[in-house]
RNA sequence: GGCCCUAUCGUCUAACGGUUAGGACAUCAGAUUUUCAAUCUGGUAAUCAGGGUUCGAUUCCCUGUAGGGUCACCA
């Protein structure tokens, strides 16, 4: 017998800057380190990366929480939200979740400079008092005759007491590391495959400021050390740095994660998605409405897929069948008309309600209503007070036309206005005179007037309203007309269906609205 | 420029040496229809190029070409 060999726990991160709106890049980089943590029954940690004190603010931070709230990604360790959360989000302070908090890197200072000390100590890293423009000038130059513009290591073997010296100064000074030459650094891409660099393009990087302000690649390291993280899921732009990061690995004696650098999501001129390439980030598309289900489901696919025909998935059936082995290795072009019409899919097989329920707001905004009490909202160019079932029942007439939630305002506008402003010639139907037309509408008018308000019902208005259609030499004759008048607009839902909400009140005082157009 | 990565329909991709190169979005045509959607049916559309290896290459190797990433006291 083989003892079952134990696997080792698997812990992922996600490890953005809070610099700005959370980019759909980093939404996708977070989405597969969280599938494969869940996948493996591990754990998924969030550290906020704010060594540039400049860039970060905590507002971001909080935007980037509230998020993956939306999103439904939870993490088992890293900052979230206080309870009572009463204060400004650029005030705010984080609680921690887990076993190594904090886990933000400003509060974290202690530990790097632990792993400092320790470099400087041991001469895998040294003080270097070089002139920043100075080094700048010599890497213009190395580029210029076509070498690798690195820092060749002048200040190495400054002797301890003239480094005292000038630190006692004040010297402006950096920490580098000592970068071993010509050094093979090789190591596997769970996604790439053996991937093999020469520590000499590397030369003598700065890892510290100083003591207290540790640089990205050296807080990395040490706190994906610290944090026991076992896969590094990152975007391809992180690939040159590897190296870099495994030579200081090597020189503090840790451990070494996987590697997995998945590419990179490319705008329509295949180049890496930016903000000048129109929407980059998370917020946009939750603001224009993408549901998050969709919008994960888009992203999962961006580069991945499951090797079979099977292309909508929930997030828990991505926890399942994810995995690294199927990562395209090429970038793939983010498409939006792909994602739209996953939008559109999810917003018509939502249960009604939900879909009313999430479409609320969007009215609101838009000042066509507002909430009086629970589920009963007052219109307010009308004043009219209306219940959610009502709002449900308009909603039903859009469901399956709606690809965007921000698209419903100017969809059913018209149920929340007193008067409708179209052009009269767009009452007419095809070839369609004045005359015909005003006979149309007299039409409509005689027909409904007759009909009682409780059967102002699809049903009932089909029965009376079609046969009198088919008299005409096209039934579009009298039902454009009419859908025209009802709605006020090219396109929209059938003049049925629309009359049937609106009433017939309503109804008729649009139909005559809309002869008074003619005179 | 150095280093690194990549290459199948317009786009996202399937095919782990043998398929009429499959699917989805988009597009086109038709059906349905008062409009727009939705829905259904069908169509157009791809292996970057050149060399190898092999009985056989989308698939493996080499070269070229094209594209991308990166070269901070940012992350």
């Amino acid at each position: 017998m083989i003892a079952k060999k134990e696997n080792p726990i698997i812990r992922t991160r996600f490890a953005p800057s809070p610099t700005g709106h959370v980019h759909i890049g980093s939404l996708r980089t977070a989405l597969f380190n969280y599938l494969l943590a869940r996948q493996k029954k591990g754990q998924f940690i969030l550290r906020i990366e704010d060594t540039d004190k400049e860039r970060s603010k905590t507002e971001w931070e909080y935007e980037l929480i509230k998020i993956f709230e939306w999103l439904q990604l939870n993490w088992d360790e890293g900052p979230i939200l206080p309870k009572d959360l009463d204060i400004n989000p650029a005030d705010y302070q984080p609680d921690y979740l887990g076993a190594f908090a904090p886990y933000r890197q400003s509060e974290r200072k202690n530990i790097y400079r632990k792993y400092l000390q320790k470099m400087i100590e041991e001469g895998t890293a040294y003080y270097c008092f070089c002139n920043k423009e100075d080094v700048e000038a010599e890497k213009q130059y190395l580029m210029s005759i076509g070498e690798a513009p690195v820092y060749r290591g002048k200040c190495r073997n400054l002797k301890p007491e003239q480094i005292a010296e000038y630190l006692k100064q004040g010297k402006p000074s950096v920490i580098r590391f000592k970068c071993p030459a010509n050094r093979k650094i090789s190591f596997n891409d769970l996604i790439k495959g053996p991937i093999e660099f020469n520590s000499d393009i590397l030369g003598d990087f700065v890892i510290a400021k100083d003591l207290d302000n540790a640089l990205y690649n050296f807080t990395v390291v040490v706190d994906d050390s610290e944090m026991q993280i076992s896969h590094v899921i990152r975007g391809d732009e992180h690939l040159s740095n590897a190296p870099k990061q495994i030579l200081l690995i090597q020189a503090l004696g840790l451990n070494q994660p996987e590697y997995a650098h998945i590419p990179l999501i490319l705008s329509a001129n295949k180049k890496k998605l930016s903000k000048r390439d129109g929407k980059t980030s998370v917020v946009d598309y939750k603001e224009e409405g993408y549901l998050p289900d969709a919008l994960i489901n888009f992203i999962a696919f961006l580069g991945w897929n499951p090797g079979t025909e099977k292309e909508i998935y929930s997030l828990e059936e991505l926890i399942t069948d994810f995995s690294l082995e199927k990562i395209q290795k090429a970038g793939a072009i983010f498409n939006l008309e792909k994602l739209d019409w996953i939008n559109g899919f999810y917003i018509r097989r939502k249960p009604l309600a939900d879909l009313t329920q999430t479409l609320v707001p969007y009215l609101e905004k838009a000042g066509l209503i507002t909430e009086k009490a629970p589920e009963f909202y007052e219109i307010i160019d009308t004043g009219e007070e209306v219940s959610f079932e009502y709002l449900c029942k308009i909603v039903a007439l859009y469901q399956e036309r709606l690809k965007k939630l921000s698209e419903i305002i100017d969809l059913v506008d018209l149920f929340f206005k007193q008067t409708l402003s179209y052009e009269k010639n767009l009452l007419l139907w095809k070839q369609m005179t004045d005359s015909e037309l005003a006979l149309s509408l007299n039409k409509c008018l005689e027909i409904l007037s007759l009909l009682e308000e409780k059967d102002f019902n699809k049903e009932k208005l089909e029965q009376v309203l079609l046969p009198e259609a088919e008299k005409m030499p096209n039934r579009g004759n009298l039902l454009w007309p009419l859908r025209v008048a009802l709605s006020g607009k090219k396109n929209s839902a059938g003049p049925m269906e629309i009359a049937e909400v609106l009433g017939k009140e309503k109804t008729l005082f649009r139909i005559k609205k809309a002869l008074e157009l003619l005179t």
